[in-house]
This record gives C-alpha cells, structure tokens and sequence, in this order.
DNA sequence: CTGTTAGCGCCTTCAG
DNA sequence: CTGAAGGCGCTAACAG
C-alpha cells in the first residue's frame, strides 16, 4: 500500500505538506501542489479514509437504521427507495453511510445498540419506520447521544430533527382529489396501527374533510394490513360510498376485497407505490417521493452535523391517481 | 471520549492488557481480565473500531454494489432481500458493510471506481444484478484487485467466486411442474436479454425440457420487461397453449395481456416475489430464495478473505405455486 | 503472564 | 510557504 509518505518521498516534500494539498489547504504553492499531485498520480496513491478519520476525529460516518424484517415483503419498495436516496445523497455529501436493521437488536438494551454506533464511529443516524412501540429506538433518540434524523414521526429535540410530509393535509387532499370525480356520503376509513406515529395525523385529515362536507365516516383500524383490511372491506363496505385507505397496502386488501364481492367502491391508498397498479385499474393515492425525502434526510442531517439544532421540515406531497397503464414500463 | 488508554489506568494495568483482554487473547489471567473488565464497564468504555482496523490491518469491510436505478421499482423486493440477507449475515460473522449502488460511478473510469473501494479500505466485494454490459464492473472483478462474489453472473477466477442457483435445472424444472397439471404442445418463451448472464442458462433448460417431450418452442426476447412480455403475449400467445417466462415481471405482464385479451394459457414466472400474487390467481415460479443466496454470498466472501481460492457455489432452488391467498398476510 | 515500545496512515499545531 | 514532531486509539512484537 502506497501511503502519504511515499508520496511525500516521491515529491521531495514533506509529509504534512503532502497532507496539506491532500484536504486543499489554501497555504500552499502552486508548484509544490502540483509536484505532490503529480507524484501522488505517479504512484498511484490512495488516500486512506480510516486513517484520516482516526487522526483528525472527523468521522463523517451515518448510519441507516430500518426497521425490515427479515421475511421479504411487496412493500419493499418504499424502503429501497429511502436506501438509495439516502446513500446517493450522502455520497454526494461526502457522507460515509452504513445500514442497519433494528430487527438485529431486537432484545438488546439500549447501551448495547449505543456502544456498537459509537464503537463504529457513527456521527448521526438516520431512522425509518419508527412506531411508538419501538422503546428502545425512541429512547435512542431521546438520549440525544446522536444526531438524528426520524423520518414520519415527530420527533424534534435539540440534536434531533424529523422530516415528514403534512399528514393531515395529505390525507385531506387525496379525498378532496376523489370527490371531484366521486361523490360520497358514508366513507370507510381504514386507519393504520395506534401505535404509528402517523395514524392520527392521517385520521384528523380525513375527518376534517368529512366534516367539511358533511359526509358520514366509518373508522376502522387496519394495521396496515391487507388482509385486515380485506376482512373489513368484506364486512363493511355495503355500508358505505367510498373506501380511503391510510396505506397503500390495505388500498390493496380494499380492492381486492370489492373485486370478489363484485361491487364498486371508489378507494383510494396513501404512498404511492408501484405496485398499486397491480390492484385495479385506477386508484387515488398521496404520491409520496421517498426518494427524495431520504435525501432531505440526509442534508438534515449534515446541517445537524455542522451544529444547528433540530427543527421539523415538511417536504411536499402530491395527489395522483395511479391505473395500470401508467406502471407499465 | 474514553479510550483503552484510561481503561489501562483505572485498572491498574499496562495498554498492551487492554488490548489483549478486548480481544480475548489467551494468555492473561483471570485475575486480571476480570479487573479490566471491570474498568472497562465503569468507565463505560467502548473500543474505536476505526483505530483498531488501522492498527491491525485487518479490515473487515465489505461492499455491496447494487445495480439499482434511483427510480423505485416494483421488483425492489429482490434488491431488498439480498441487502438484508448480506447486512444481517455480515453482523454475524463481524463484518462491516456499506452499500454502494453502481449507478453512482456510472460514466466513472475504473481506475476511480478502484481508488474509492481502496480509500474505503474495502476487503471484498459482493456484487448483484450484473450484466454483460457492465464492462467497468466486469474489468473490475476480472482485475482481481479485491475478493469478489458476484451473484447470478458466471464468474470465477483465483479471488473471485460466483453464487448462483442452477439456471437451466430451475427453468427446465418449474417447466417440469407445470407440464404435471398442464398439457403443452407448443410453448411460448419469454426470454430475458441477451447481455443478461443467465439469459442463456434458462433458456437451455427450456430447450431441453422440450426437446426430450418433443414441444414445439418458440423464443421471443422480452428484455426482462413487463411492458415487451405484455406486447409479445399479445402478439404470440394464440399461436402457443402455454406461456413460460424468465422472470416474475414479464410473467406479469404476460398474465395482463392474457386477461386483456380474455383467454387462458397456463403461465410461470422465474424469481418467487410476492408480487407475483397480485398478477393472477395462480402462477407457478422457481422459488429464490434471495435472502439466503445473499447470506451465501457473505459466507463465501468471508472464505476467499481468509485465503481460499474462487469457486463456484450453487444454491438449492425449490418450484412453488404463488396464488393471491398465499400472500395476503 | 504483563509491560514497554513501536508503529498503522494521516492530521495538525508550531517553528522556521 | 514548508517541515518537524507529536499524537488519534489501538495492536503486535518483544522483553522482562
């Protein structure tokens, strides 16, 4: 391995000064910065990232931290977009940027998780998929023993901030978006799980809306399950005009769920995935950019890093109405 | 930050013993390991990975290089079990882990792409969805600058191993499984492109299930695409009284035309995702098991680290039959 | 069995 | 503007 000091040799310089070019220092010449870069091509030198880390203490390390289960699921989709947004971004920042399934630390107590980040130099984290039940993570970001970024659960301390679209407003828009086509008088909410971070915002935006134009509504709890939400669409639907859904999934149950009772229903779901336009052929939904949330996450998080404090930041949501053509590539 | 340092002076001991007891090396006594312990927990030390890697030369980083498109897609699902399958199974073995998607050193030269996996001090690399066209990827392995395991592409040279499953074996057996409900006198095949690595091997298995049951087979290359199996299903599916794909999304799209145009030919896909479930009511497909391939491929990376020359590993793959019921959860 | 002593490869004052 | 020297936190001979 070729090191700085082979490259100081090389250029008949000393070694900081080849350090000196190496993070473009400004009190360098032009000639010796171009003997070093010269030789530091010649050698073909490699800067080693675990060694500068070490020697300067800037770690620029994040970690990813996901809530997957081992078990594949269709709703992959949301978390592959959250990986590569968040690791394009940071690679673009500069960021080094590890991943982690908290699924791993499953029973482990909180000092454990905390002495593997800090054992792997872990300068912030960046959480997905958090819900009420997860003590250990919750207490994790309470500690403010990192910074963090907590996507969709509302989060905020001084070394923590959270990025999440407008819950509310988004559930009252995609409904709104319905209504222009469909007219309903009895909705069936199919909310997600109590302990979600989100359920409750999402609820408020529909009731809202109902209240607003006087429309009855039926709330039920779907877990965010399709086959729960399958059950309750077979149980309830004759009851009502309109199928919202707080998940895309449970649209999903929804549909299907019409399909074999053969009645129509409008539904409409919340994320936006692909896979939605497997269900039917057409649905409402909160087109939700995952992608580019995890990005936002990301410089978040870099803006943590450099010593501001946390804040809430609402990135924007779109309605669209998904059909079978539109996935076809 | 406390270090090994102040551990060695809260116990009473010299660095060197730190060390020894952090990593568990056998000539120290139970008096003294048990002090160290102590102080190590006291003062609620936690050892620098990074420092430590420095100081040994014992890197124990891997990458993942992902051919994953910033578009979310439908077929994530794969992506996501072979990251989760080689994060978790790193964990175990001790492994560090970054992702890396390819798309980031798109029009990068090799030499780039190099510099970075060694500034990263990476041991070995883990690479999914390569292509014949990857050319920058496949100069890279042949290179054999780092320990490679390329999953689903034939490659095997001195520190280079592959892990896949036997291609042409799975496509002539979940053939096979329909032929046993299903009778067939002509078949369509929907192949996958031509720059892909297994293209060929499924397509030889195809070939040769026919040739011994004297099937009529015709081949038209769907680009491992939903949209082109879609059209060529349109176009072709008349002429033929079953329909076999090389993958789950063109089966998808196979199933749609077929329900579009309103007839029946039985139809199997190649790859086993859940999605599969929302195409049709039944499909019969070689069940991978991506989770657990990517968990070979960490194991068998971690055997060429510790000196072991390249080889060829091969998977089991099992037949299954995917309905809507099997994935409703 | 334990301590001393060099580094790993790089960064960072501080003189010159 | 450049170089010498002292670490960062840990490991690895080598003595004792």
């Amino acid at each position: 391995m070729v090191s700085i000091k082979d490259v100081a040799k090389e250029a008949g310089v000393a070694v900081s000064t080849v350090s000196k070019v190496l993070n473009s220092y400004p009190n360098v010449s032009e000639a010796t910065r171009k003997k070093v870069n010269e030789a530091a091509k010649k050698l073909n030198f490699v800067p080693n990232a675990v060694a500068s880390a070490l020697s300067s203490k800037r770690v620029a390390r994040i970690a990813i931290l996901m809530n997957q289960a081992a078990q594949a699921t269709a709703i992959d989709e949301i978390d592959m977009s959250y990986i590569s947004g968040a690791i394009v971004k940071a690679k673009e920042i500069g960021l080094d940027v590890i991943t982690i399934f908290y699924s791993m630390f499953e029973d482990k107590p909180l000092n454990e998780l905390i002495a593997y980040l800090r054992s792997q130099s872990i300068a912030g984290l960046l959480i997905y998929g958090l819900s009420k039940d997860d003590d250990v993570l919750i207490e994790l970001v309470k500690s403010e023993e990192f910074k963090c970024v907590v996507v969709d659960a509302d989060i905020v301390n001084e070394r923590t901030s959270c990025v999440m679209i407008d819950q509310a407003q988004a559930q009252y828009d995609v409904v709104n978006e319905v209504l222009k086509t469909d007219s309903a008088s009895r909705i069936l909410y199919i909310k997600g799980k109590d302990n979600g971070f989100v359920t409750e915002l999402r609820t408020a935006g529909i009731k809202r809306i109902c209240e607003e134009r006087g429309i009855e509504l039926m709330i039920e709890q779907g877990e965010f399950s399709e086959k729960k939400a399958r059950e309750i669409t077979f149980a309830k639907a004759k009851d009502c005009d309109m199928i919202v859904c707080a998940s895309d999934m449970m649209a999903i149950g929804a549909m299907k769920a019409l399909t074999e009772m053969d009645i129509f229903r409008p539904v409409c779901g919340f994320d936006g995935i692909t896979l939605m336009g497997y269900a039917g052929k057409q649905m409402n939904t909160v087109k939700q950019d995952f992608y580019n949330i995890s990005a936002t996450a990301v410089e978040e998080i870099d803006r943590l890093r450099s010593g501001e404090t946390g804040r809430k930041v609402v990135p924007e949501h779109k309605v669209v109405k998904l059909q079978y053509l539109d996935i076809i590539r």
